[in-house]
RNA sequence: GGCGAGAUAGCUCAGUCGGUAGAGCAGAGGACUGAAAAUCCUCGUGUCCCUGGUUCGAUUCCUGGUCUCGCCA
Protein backbone atom coordinates (compact mmCIF):
# COMPACT_ATOMS: atom_id res chain seq x y z
CA UNK A 1 0.00 0.00 0.00
CA UNK A 2 1.11 3.78 -0.94
CA UNK A 3 1.55 6.27 1.70
CA UNK A 4 -0.68 9.36 1.65
CA UNK A 5 0.61 12.59 0.44
CA UNK A 6 0.31 14.97 2.23
CA UNK A 7 1.70 18.72 2.62
CA UNK A 8 2.64 20.33 6.01
CA UNK A 9 2.98 24.04 6.04
CA UNK A 10 5.59 24.66 9.14
CA UNK A 11 7.94 27.73 10.65
CA UNK A 12 7.92 30.09 13.54
CA UNK A 13 5.00 32.23 14.47
CA UNK A 14 4.26 35.28 12.54
CA UNK A 15 6.34 34.08 9.36
CA UNK A 16 3.23 34.20 7.19
CA UNK A 17 2.27 30.56 7.20
CA UNK A 18 -1.71 31.46 7.03
CA UNK A 19 -1.16 33.23 3.47
CA UNK A 20 1.35 30.96 2.27
CA UNK A 21 -1.54 27.82 3.09
CA UNK A 22 -3.94 30.11 1.40
CA UNK A 23 -1.97 30.41 -1.75
CA UNK A 24 -1.35 26.69 -1.87
CA UNK A 25 -4.87 25.55 -1.34
CA UNK A 26 -5.96 27.87 -3.87
CA UNK A 27 -3.81 26.21 -6.33
CA UNK A 28 -4.47 22.78 -5.38
CA UNK A 29 -8.04 23.31 -4.73
CA UNK A 30 -7.31 21.97 -0.87
CA UNK A 31 -8.12 22.34 2.00
CA UNK A 32 -6.48 23.08 4.90
CA UNK A 33 -6.20 21.48 8.52
CA UNK A 34 -5.01 23.24 11.51
CA UNK A 35 -2.36 22.30 13.36
CA UNK A 36 -2.41 24.28 15.91
CA UNK A 37 -3.10 23.57 20.01
CA UNK A 38 -4.60 27.00 20.70
CA UNK A 39 -6.87 27.53 17.38
CA UNK A 40 -9.12 24.59 18.09
CA UNK A 41 -10.45 27.06 20.93
CA UNK A 42 -13.54 28.85 20.35
CA UNK A 43 -13.56 32.87 21.23
CA UNK A 44 -9.94 32.69 21.20
CA UNK A 45 -9.40 34.61 17.80
CA UNK A 46 -6.73 37.15 17.93
CA UNK A 47 -4.53 36.34 20.51
CA UNK A 48 -3.72 33.27 18.42
CA UNK A 49 -3.62 34.76 14.91
CA UNK A 50 -6.65 32.52 13.77
CA UNK A 51 -7.14 33.11 9.74
CA UNK A 52 -10.04 35.09 9.52
CA UNK A 53 -13.73 34.73 8.68
CA UNK A 54 -12.96 36.13 5.05
CA UNK A 55 -9.95 34.02 4.83
CA UNK A 56 -12.07 30.88 6.45
CA UNK A 57 -14.46 31.45 3.56
CA UNK A 58 -11.83 31.16 0.68
CA UNK A 59 -10.46 28.13 1.98
CA UNK A 60 -12.10 25.64 4.30
CA UNK A 61 -10.15 25.26 7.28
CA UNK A 62 -10.59 22.54 9.64
CA UNK A 63 -9.49 21.67 13.01
CA UNK A 64 -10.13 25.70 14.26
CA UNK A 65 -12.69 26.29 16.91
CA UNK A 66 -13.37 22.72 17.11
CA UNK A 67 -13.60 23.14 21.33
CA UNK A 68 -14.67 25.20 24.24
CA UNK A 69 -12.05 27.41 25.47
CA UNK A 70 -10.89 25.29 28.56
CA UNK A 71 -11.89 21.81 27.41
CA UNK A 72 -8.70 18.99 27.61
CA UNK A 73 -7.38 18.84 24.26
CA UNK A 74 -4.19 17.21 23.46
CA UNK A 75 -1.53 15.95 20.63
CA UNK A 76 -3.14 12.28 20.76
CA UNK A 77 -6.78 13.61 20.06
CA UNK A 78 -5.30 15.40 17.45
CA UNK A 79 -3.53 12.99 15.53
CA UNK A 80 -6.81 11.56 15.95
CA UNK A 81 -8.90 14.17 14.53
CA UNK A 82 -5.92 15.08 11.90
CA UNK A 83 -6.41 11.43 10.60
CA UNK A 84 -10.33 11.67 10.27
CA UNK A 85 -10.10 14.96 8.10
CA UNK A 86 -7.19 13.51 6.03
CA UNK A 87 -8.88 10.92 4.83
CA UNK A 88 -12.01 12.89 4.26
CA UNK A 89 -10.01 14.92 1.63
CA UNK A 90 -8.20 12.03 -0.16
CA UNK A 91 -11.71 10.25 -0.61
CA UNK A 92 -12.05 13.99 -2.75
CA UNK A 93 -9.05 13.62 -4.24
CA UNK A 94 -7.96 16.61 -2.29
CA UNK A 95 -4.08 16.32 -1.36
CA UNK A 96 -4.17 17.31 2.38
CA UNK A 97 -2.67 20.63 3.57
CA UNK A 98 -1.40 20.97 7.39
CA UNK A 99 -0.93 23.64 8.55
CA UNK A 100 0.42 24.96 12.15
CA UNK A 101 2.96 25.96 14.39
CA UNK A 102 2.37 23.03 16.96
CA UNK A 103 5.24 20.94 15.96
CA UNK A 104 4.47 18.06 18.49
CA UNK A 105 1.22 17.88 16.81
CA UNK A 106 3.45 17.71 13.18
CA UNK A 107 4.87 14.73 15.03
CA UNK A 108 2.38 12.59 16.60
CA UNK A 109 0.38 12.87 13.42
CA UNK A 110 3.12 12.01 10.86
CA UNK A 111 5.54 9.76 13.48
CA UNK A 112 2.68 8.10 15.52
CA UNK A 113 2.26 8.95 19.32
CA UNK A 114 2.25 5.63 22.28
CA UNK A 115 -1.07 4.16 23.31
CA UNK A 116 -0.76 5.53 26.97
CA UNK A 117 -4.49 6.97 27.59
CA UNK A 118 -4.62 10.30 28.93
CA UNK A 119 -5.25 10.76 32.70
CA UNK A 120 -8.33 11.11 33.92
CA UNK A 121 -9.22 14.81 35.61
CA UNK A 122 -9.47 12.95 39.19
CA UNK A 123 -5.30 11.70 38.17
CA UNK A 124 -4.57 15.01 37.32
CA UNK A 125 -5.86 17.12 40.43
CA UNK A 126 -4.29 14.86 42.58
CA UNK A 127 -0.91 14.86 41.06
CA UNK A 128 -0.57 18.30 40.45
CA UNK A 129 -1.84 19.32 44.05
CA UNK A 130 2.07 18.26 45.09
CA UNK A 131 4.79 20.29 44.70
CA UNK A 132 7.25 19.25 42.12
CA UNK A 133 9.77 17.68 44.84
CA UNK A 134 7.14 15.53 45.93
CA UNK A 135 5.94 14.53 42.65
CA UNK A 136 10.31 13.55 41.72
CA UNK A 137 10.04 11.32 44.89
CA UNK A 138 6.82 9.60 44.20
CA UNK A 139 7.56 8.94 40.39
CA UNK A 140 10.85 7.74 41.89
CA UNK A 141 9.27 5.30 44.45
CA UNK A 142 6.44 3.99 42.17
CA UNK A 143 8.50 4.02 38.42
CA UNK A 144 11.99 4.49 38.99
CA UNK A 145 12.89 3.39 35.33
CA UNK A 146 10.61 6.27 33.73
CA UNK A 147 12.20 8.57 37.26
CA UNK A 148 15.46 7.86 35.26
CA UNK A 149 14.78 9.39 31.97
CA UNK A 150 13.70 12.72 33.30
CA UNK A 151 15.31 15.77 34.96
CA UNK A 152 13.93 16.13 38.75
CA UNK A 153 12.40 19.83 37.64
CA UNK A 154 10.53 18.80 34.82
CA UNK A 155 7.34 19.23 35.98
CA UNK A 156 5.26 18.43 32.93
CA UNK A 157 7.11 15.14 31.97
CA UNK A 158 7.24 13.78 35.92
CA UNK A 159 3.44 14.49 35.96
CA UNK A 160 2.61 12.94 32.96
CA UNK A 161 4.57 10.06 33.90
CA UNK A 162 3.62 9.71 37.15
CA UNK A 163 -0.54 9.97 35.70
CA UNK A 164 0.06 6.86 33.05
CA UNK A 165 1.50 5.06 36.30
CA UNK A 166 -1.37 5.83 38.47
CA UNK A 167 -3.70 5.02 35.75
CA UNK A 168 -2.54 2.12 33.68
CA UNK A 169 -0.30 0.60 36.51
CA UNK A 170 2.64 0.39 33.48
CA UNK A 171 4.91 2.55 33.08
CA UNK A 172 5.18 5.04 30.48
CA UNK A 173 8.33 3.72 28.73
CA UNK A 174 6.86 1.17 27.96
CA UNK A 175 3.86 2.32 26.40
CA UNK A 176 6.80 3.84 24.54
CA UNK A 177 8.82 0.78 24.01
CA UNK A 178 5.86 -0.79 22.73
CA UNK A 179 5.01 1.48 19.68
CA UNK A 180 4.22 0.06 16.68
CA UNK A 181 4.71 2.61 14.20
CA UNK A 182 4.67 2.79 10.23
CA UNK A 183 4.32 5.47 8.37
CA UNK A 184 0.66 6.60 6.90
CA UNK A 185 1.74 9.35 5.04
CA UNK A 186 4.20 10.80 2.81
CA UNK A 187 4.81 14.52 3.72
CA UNK A 188 6.42 17.36 1.80
CA UNK A 189 7.29 19.83 4.47
CA UNK A 190 7.27 23.80 3.32
CA UNK A 191 8.25 26.40 5.77
CA UNK A 192 9.09 30.36 4.91
CA UNK A 193 12.14 31.30 5.97
CA UNK A 194 13.32 34.68 7.75
CA UNK A 195 16.61 35.97 9.26
CA UNK A 196 16.09 35.81 13.41
CA UNK A 197 16.15 39.40 13.15
CA UNK A 198 13.52 39.80 10.92
CA UNK A 199 11.16 36.92 12.29
CA UNK A 200 11.34 39.06 15.64
CA UNK A 201 10.77 42.55 13.58
CA UNK A 202 7.32 40.94 12.30
CA UNK A 203 6.22 39.54 15.84
CA UNK A 204 6.95 42.81 17.71
CA UNK A 205 5.09 44.40 15.02
CA UNK A 206 2.04 41.78 14.87
CA UNK A 207 1.79 42.03 18.37
CA UNK A 208 0.73 45.88 18.00
CA UNK A 209 -1.67 44.68 15.30
CA UNK A 210 -3.37 42.29 17.68
CA UNK A 211 -3.80 45.17 20.67
CA UNK A 212 -5.52 47.36 17.66
CA UNK A 213 -7.23 44.41 16.56
CA UNK A 214 -8.89 44.59 20.31
CA UNK A 215 -7.15 41.89 22.27
CA UNK A 216 -7.86 43.38 25.27
CA UNK A 217 -11.64 43.21 25.22
CA UNK A 218 -11.40 39.48 23.27
CA UNK A 219 -9.34 38.37 26.98
CA UNK A 220 -12.34 40.28 28.27
CA UNK A 221 -15.26 38.54 27.43
CA UNK A 222 -13.55 35.54 28.08
CA UNK A 223 -13.38 36.33 31.55
CA UNK A 224 -16.99 37.35 31.75
CA UNK A 225 -17.91 34.03 30.36
CA UNK A 226 -16.58 32.61 33.74
CA UNK A 227 -13.40 31.13 31.59
CA UNK A 228 -11.15 30.38 34.63
CA UNK A 229 -7.61 31.60 34.66
CA UNK A 230 -5.69 28.96 35.88
CA UNK A 231 -6.72 26.75 32.64
CA UNK A 232 -3.79 26.47 29.86
CA UNK A 233 -5.28 28.29 27.58
CA UNK A 234 -5.76 30.72 29.60
CA UNK A 235 -1.59 30.89 30.56
CA UNK A 236 -0.58 30.71 26.68
CA UNK A 237 1.42 33.65 25.55
CA UNK A 238 -0.61 36.55 25.18
CA UNK A 239 -3.54 35.42 27.52
CA UNK A 240 -1.66 35.33 30.78
CA UNK A 241 -0.49 39.04 30.02
CA UNK A 242 -3.55 40.23 29.07
CA UNK A 243 -5.17 38.96 32.26
CA UNK A 244 -2.10 40.12 34.21
CA UNK A 245 -2.87 43.71 33.25
CA UNK A 246 -6.73 43.72 34.06
CA UNK A 247 -5.72 42.53 37.25
CA UNK A 248 -3.77 44.99 37.76
CA UNK A 249 -0.45 43.56 37.72
CA UNK A 250 1.18 44.86 34.61
CA UNK A 251 0.50 48.24 32.68
CA UNK A 252 -0.25 48.46 29.14
CA UNK A 253 3.46 48.90 28.43
CA UNK A 254 4.72 46.29 30.37
CA UNK A 255 2.20 43.60 28.70
CA UNK A 256 2.98 44.20 25.17
CA UNK A 257 6.95 44.29 25.83
CA UNK A 258 6.29 41.18 27.71
CA UNK A 259 3.96 39.26 24.92
CA UNK A 260 6.50 40.11 22.30
CA UNK A 261 9.10 38.82 24.33
CA UNK A 262 7.27 35.50 25.49
CA UNK A 263 6.35 35.47 21.35
CA UNK A 264 9.65 36.32 20.39
CA UNK A 265 11.18 33.60 22.80
CA UNK A 266 8.00 30.98 21.39
CA UNK A 267 9.86 31.25 17.77
CA UNK A 268 13.24 30.58 19.18
CA UNK A 269 12.06 27.51 20.46
CA UNK A 270 10.23 26.46 17.06
CA UNK A 271 12.89 27.47 15.26
CA UNK A 272 15.07 24.78 17.79
CA UNK A 273 12.68 22.45 16.66
CA UNK A 274 12.40 23.10 13.00
CA UNK A 275 16.66 23.27 12.68
CA UNK A 276 16.25 19.44 14.14
CA UNK A 277 14.13 18.31 10.56
CA UNK A 278 16.17 18.29 7.84
CA UNK A 279 13.98 17.12 4.90
CA UNK A 280 12.07 21.12 4.71
CA UNK A 281 11.73 22.84 1.89
CA UNK A 282 12.46 26.32 2.49
CA UNK A 283 11.26 30.04 0.80
CA UNK A 284 13.39 32.44 1.44
CA UNK A 285 11.20 36.02 2.33
CA UNK A 286 9.54 37.33 -0.41
CA UNK A 287 10.02 34.32 -2.62
CA UNK A 288 6.84 33.33 -4.52
CA UNK A 289 5.41 29.99 -4.28
CA UNK A 290 5.78 29.23 -7.34
CA UNK A 291 9.19 29.14 -7.76
CA UNK A 292 9.13 26.19 -5.62
CA UNK A 293 5.71 24.64 -7.07
CA UNK A 294 7.63 22.28 -9.56
CA UNK A 295 9.00 20.55 -6.90
CA UNK A 296 6.20 20.51 -4.97
CA UNK A 297 4.45 19.11 -7.97
CA UNK A 298 6.58 16.22 -8.79
CA UNK A 299 6.56 15.23 -5.34
CA UNK A 300 2.71 14.53 -6.12
CA UNK A 301 3.25 12.97 -9.18
CA UNK A 302 5.80 10.44 -7.90
C1' G B 1 28.13 77.26 43.37
C1' G B 2 28.45 73.96 48.27
C1' C B 3 27.88 69.06 50.43
C1' G B 4 27.01 63.90 49.75
C1' A B 5 26.50 59.32 46.88
C1' G B 6 27.65 56.76 42.58
C1' A B 7 30.36 55.28 37.73
C1' U B 8 31.78 47.23 36.98
C1' A B 9 28.32 42.45 31.29
C1' G B 10 23.02 44.90 26.61
C1' C B 11 20.06 46.49 31.60
C1' U B 12 19.76 46.58 37.29
C1' C B 13 23.48 45.79 40.59
C1' A B 14 26.96 42.73 43.91
C1' G B 15 32.11 42.11 44.81
C1' U B 16 37.39 42.12 45.00
C1' C B 17 40.58 43.14 53.53
C1' G B 18 45.30 45.06 46.54
C1' G B 19 46.72 39.16 42.90
C1' U B 20 42.45 41.56 36.14
C1' A B 21 35.42 39.81 38.69
C1' G B 22 29.70 37.40 39.35
C1' A B 23 24.25 37.34 40.28
C1' G B 24 19.30 38.48 38.42
C1' C B 25 17.07 40.06 33.99
C1' A B 26 17.83 40.32 28.65
C1' G B 27 20.18 37.17 25.00
C1' A B 28 22.12 32.36 22.72
C1' G B 29 22.24 26.87 22.07
C1' G B 30 19.68 22.28 23.07
C1' A B 31 15.83 18.71 24.58
C1' C B 32 10.88 17.61 23.50
C1' U B 33 5.69 11.20 22.56
C1' G B 34 -1.66 12.71 25.08
C1' A B 35 -2.06 20.45 29.10
C1' A B 36 3.59 21.62 23.89
C1' A B 37 1.83 29.04 23.02
C1' A B 38 3.43 23.87 28.10
C1' U B 39 7.80 21.98 30.61
C1' C B 40 13.00 21.42 31.24
C1' C B 41 18.65 21.52 30.56
C1' U B 42 23.28 24.22 29.32
C1' C B 43 26.00 28.90 28.32
C1' G B 44 28.79 35.05 31.72
C1' U B 45 36.13 38.48 29.17
C1' G B 46 33.82 42.82 30.44
C1' U B 47 38.77 49.52 28.22
C1' C B 48 35.67 47.17 36.35
C1' C B 49 34.83 56.10 33.72
C1' C B 50 39.69 58.86 32.58
C1' U B 51 44.36 60.53 34.66
C1' G B 52 48.57 60.44 37.49
C1' G B 53 50.62 58.42 42.36
C1' U B 54 51.82 54.44 46.04
C1' U B 55 53.00 49.14 45.05
C1' C B 56 56.37 43.49 42.55
C1' G B 57 51.20 44.13 41.14
C1' A B 58 45.54 48.87 41.16
C1' U B 59 39.14 47.59 38.97
C1' U B 60 40.10 47.82 44.46
C1' C B 61 44.00 52.63 48.24
C1' C B 62 45.38 58.04 47.36
C1' U B 63 45.51 62.85 43.98
C1' G B 64 43.21 65.47 40.08
C1' G B 65 39.44 65.37 36.31
C1' U B 66 34.76 64.02 33.63
C1' C B 67 29.82 62.54 33.91
C1' U B 68 25.21 61.02 36.61
C1' C B 69 21.86 61.25 40.77
C1' G B 70 20.28 63.40 45.39
C1' C B 71 20.18 67.40 49.10
C1' C B 72 21.36 72.58 50.13
C1' A B 73 21.89 77.37 47.92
Amino acid sequence: MSLTKIIAVVGPTASGKTSLGLDLAAKLNSEIISVDSMQVFKGMDIGTAKPTAEQRKQVAHHLIDIMEPGAPYSAGKFAQHAKEVITGLVGQKKVPILLGGTNLYHRALTEGINEAPPATPEVKEEVWAKTQEERYDWLCDIDPGGAAMLHANDSARVARALEVKLTTGASLIQFQKAQDFTPSYDVFYLGRYWEREETYARINERTIEMFDMGFVKEVQGLLDAGIDTTLPCMNSIGYKQVVAHLAGEMTVEEMIEDVQKKTRRFAKKQRTWLRAMEDIHWLERDQELDEIFPVLQEFLDK
